[in-house]
DNA sequence: TTGTAATTAGTACCTGATACTAATATAAAG
DNA sequence: CTTTATATTAGTATCAGGTACTAATTACAA
């Protein structure tokens, strides 16, 4: 044995996948000089392992990570109203983009639709401001990222504080989300 | 030549930055194409902008977000996860600041509640990513900015491709939301 | 027409690899 | 001790997606 902290294989390989593990990171030339084995060693432990090179780990973990930069963090109303009657019905229209959307499918997700949805029941209601209480709602088919969403709210019903909004979401002509909200105006002095 | 799309350089490296700005994972030759303009055209203006390479941004990317998920793969959740058995369970956790709130009545935002539930139950399930088909949810009571929410998840069913998760959110012992979501897996393409 | 900016072409080199061949070291078994 | 199997190392060619640089060409405006 001359190079010290020298491992069996089957030990390296684990330390390797644990390694790599919490730390995607590092290049071969620096597993070798950590487990002072040559470069070739460390490749052949990698391709035994089924683990992708450098460059492939660290494009998986951008993109895992890339659509929760852009949340939906703070903003008022999500799309862009284009028609409102308070108290009566509007219309709103959000352009979806990649970010919205899972990176293999392009498929937007849900709480997209959804938050477009419940800030234009909201907006619609002749209220300062309004709590979601109850709420219904059906997605009816995928939204691809690039589609228009066009969701139109009417107002059903009020009774006392009780706002019920029916919203659909159209993409092209299509129906993809329909939702019912039951929203509960709040008046100033309530908490 | 007057190849048909060709921009002026001012232009063009603004609608550069603006493309990498929402999509850092484009190599210098599918800008070249996309431009009508040769890829050292492309590198001069990197240059001049001063952007990276692809695999620095990609690289960025990758580490901008890559402590907050170190522990847990592949989960774009909001809220922090804390315990996860797929297939089974999981529990999430989400501190609520005042930005996702109403200013006036400090009352968070119906779909910030969503949005960490729904992520939550699409986090449980044992694939890679999800659709939700149909959602039937109910916002019990109101939550305040500052409060903490507890999300747990529990899938009640599968059948196929459809799983069904409940998910509750509690706030000191206090239930404020419930939801049944079923969502819909999709079986990862390779890319 | 001429001068300048913009664009293109081409070369050498870099990193972090893959894919492959061949040689050598080490340990176990006969 | 020798043979054999396994593990490790060495070395080469090639790749993608670049940098850095030089030189030539094209576009356009004065």
């Amino acid at each position: 044995m001359k190079t010290t902290g020298r491992l069996s294989k089957a030990n390296r390989q684990q330390k390797l996948l644990d390694l790599l593990d919490n730390d995607p990171f590092v290049t071969d030339e620096d597993l070798a000089d950590k487990f002072f084995v040559s470069i070739q060693t460390i490749r052949l432990d990698r391709l035994e392992l089924g683990i992708p090179e450098l460059r492939e780990r660290v494009k998986k973990v951008a993109e895992k990570n890339y659509q929760k930069v852009r949340s939906i963090v703070g903003t008022e109303i999500i799309g862009e109203l284009i028609d409102l009657s308070l108290g009566e019905r509007g219309i709103s229209i959000l352009e979806t983009t990649p970010d919205m959307a899972f990176s293999k499918t392009n498929i937007v997700r849900g709480h997209h639709i959804f938050s477009q949805a419940e800030s234009l029941a909201m907006s619609v209601i002749d209220a300062e401001v309004a709590l979601t209480g109850v709420s219904n709602i059906k997605y009816l088919s995928p939204v691809q990222a690039g589609d228009k969403m066009v969701a139109k709210a009417e107002v059903v019903r009020v009774r006392g504080n009780k706002h019920f909004v029916h919203v659909k979401i159209h993409v092209n002509q299509n129906q993809v989300f329909r939702g019912k909200f039951i929203l509960i105006a709040i008046h100033s002095r309530e908490v």
